[in-house]
DNA sequence: CTGTTAGCGCCTTCAC
DNA sequence: GTGAAGGCGCTAACAG
């Protein structure tokens, strides 16, 4: 058998002038219920016969366009390069293939204008519904799908224009930060002198996780001081670097540190290894990689809940759920401790 | 303005209607070419404008009907979670979009069944060309793809069913051993005793690293010894065993370490980690992952050349190329030394 | 039991 | 300059 670049498809018309019998026959039996509409089942059998030597294949697309739908459900995300969005795309597709539909994840290096344009794509391909996560302009994009008609739900990203499903930054940095000033004072260390690194002020998240971590602070009697907070955003030199500037100001590390994000953590490890710095002191992350967990000291990991938020995103497609727009939190999971 | 999920879209008859002019006048300008057509400016412009108005979208479903030409491109890979697979997607996305076209990328988790199953999807979605890679069977792919006319290419797979694109695993292991032996001799050790980590005897993958990492040897005047070799699999707790094992059974660390894959790399960490074994040797890894390469030693890590893999495999896609079927070799990157 | 037919939304050739 | 009409492949009434 050689490749046949471009023949052109066989097509219900083609078994049913084989056969010699009508389209709507062919249809129906290609379709399953031919036993509903009583036909022969000697006809049936030889549809499917011909049709199968015939190599026939439905078209999709023009089985969609006479339905008027596509049978596609859509998602877009910045990238797959680490473990959240990785495991969102697949956990959407598998929830997506369960309701028999095709996924199309795309993703956009949250570069807004090439989420507009696969958005405005992924609308006229006339997907059923549209997931976002992790993108720039939420708000933009949920316009997009009201104005097509199309249910949509942020993920991972609060929003008003529609539901959306997000980790509960402040519970769970608030958990984490409990463990870890138990962990210092077991250790006869002081809670005074705990450190969170990482993220950028103002957004949603990091404000969220900052905030969880203060709260655990002074519950535990602590009285937060500024230099205790440092936003050095997301690149590993950034954090390097930031960590590198505390150590050297203080004279010591910190006795307990708070990570709010996995490339960070690399900035830190990579502090470490290239000043030969031991990292004994408490460290959590509000992050989880397989890799990072296996390395050479205890972190307590949050690992987001990807399960729940996607369960919960699949269940916010409802009109219902779509007019209502609320906020729903899912608690991460701890995932060392 | 409220969500008004299920509401019908408009269509080109709408704006017809609405301007009342004929649907092919309004295509013509939806499409652009209208001065080709000669149409009236003012007539073009009112079309514009109720267009946007009624928020008329084309229905890309309806036009690939139309043109027999669906805008799709589909790629299927086992899953995102390693830096391989991601950005293979990414790199496949990036070249889609670049084609006009929309990627479908959809994960398989090494699933027979579902790889099956998903890529008849693609193929009945009509999309225009499908990458496939690495999946359990090519060979079953590449027939269904032959049969429907669809060209397609193997990734990181060997196949002779369709063009393939795979790393010189041999030439990789030979570079990256090459640099083993002589950091091992540099600090005054043998070449005799370096162990290779990793992957499973058969596999295509495998047995060329395998031979590329011998050869080395022998060029360097060592003559390999089967317990130089240890084909433990993938997973971590396997490695992190079969390591401890040979550790064990000579009583000191290997001089140079050759490890198969990122996982197999996960499990040798997992076993200095928990041993307190410093891993004072040359090592090398045949992957890459940023976590990784933080780590507190030195390892040569070898990165498949996904932009070119990715540029070749795009460019295997004319007739001629489909009809050769070659295996293409893509030298890996040395990314650290 | 099976065939006819009218679209789904769009593009394109050919008339006018 | 513009409109009418056919058809892409499929489904679902509605007729027989």
């Amino acid at each position: 058998m050689t490749a046949r670049v471009g023949r052109k498809k066989t097509t219900i018309y083609d078994v049913a002038a084989a056969v010699d019998a009508s389209v709507s026959t062919v249809s129906l039996v290609l379709n399953g219920d031919w036993s509903r509409y009583r036909i022969k089942e000697e006809t049936s059998e030889r549809i499917l016969k011909t049709a199968r030597e015939l190599g026939y294949k439905v078209n999709l697309r023009a089985r969609g366009l006479r339905l008027s739908k596509s049978g596609l459900a859509g998602m877009i995300l910045p990238h797959y390069r680490n473990r959240f969005f990785a495991d969102l795309a697949e956990t959407f597709e598998l929830g997506v293939r369960k309701r028999n539909l095709c996924p199309i994840v795309v993703s956009t290096q949250r570069d807004v204008e090439v989420e507009l344009k696969v958005a405005s794509t992924l609308l006229a391909q006339r997907v059923e519904f549209l997931f976002i996560a992790g993108v720039a302009d939420p708000a933009a994009l949920n316009r997009m799908c009201d104005e097509a008609s199309v249910p949509c739900v942020n993920v991972d990203l609060p929003g008003t224009g529609a539901p959306s499903v997000v980790s509960d930054n402040r519970a769970g940095a608030l958990l984490v930060t409990q463990k870890l000033i138990d962990k210092v004072r077991a250790t006869g260390k002081s809670a005074n002198d705990m450190l969170f690194l990482g993220g950028v002020a103002g957004e949603y998240a990091t404000d969220n996780r900052i905030a969880g971590f203060l709260e655990a602070l002074r519950q535990a009697g602590v009285d937060p001081r500024s230099d205790m907070v440092s936003c050095c955003g997301y690149r590993p030199e950034n954090s390097s670097s930031a960590f590198r500037a505390y150590v050297e100001r203080h004279g010591k590390l910190p006795s307990g540190l708070f990570i709010s994000s996995i490339t960070t953590f690399e900035g830190v490890v990579r502090y470490s290894v290239s000043t030969a710095t031991a990292l004994d002191c408490a460290v959590g992350c509000f992050d989880w990689d397989p890799f990072a967990a296996d390395l050479p000291f205890t972190v307590a990991m949050l690992r987001q809940d990807v399960e729940s938020m996607m369960e919960i995103a699949f269940n916010s497609l409802t009109t219902e759920r779509q007019l209502a727009r609320d906020i729903l939190l899912v608690p991460p999971i701890l995932e060392r401790a």
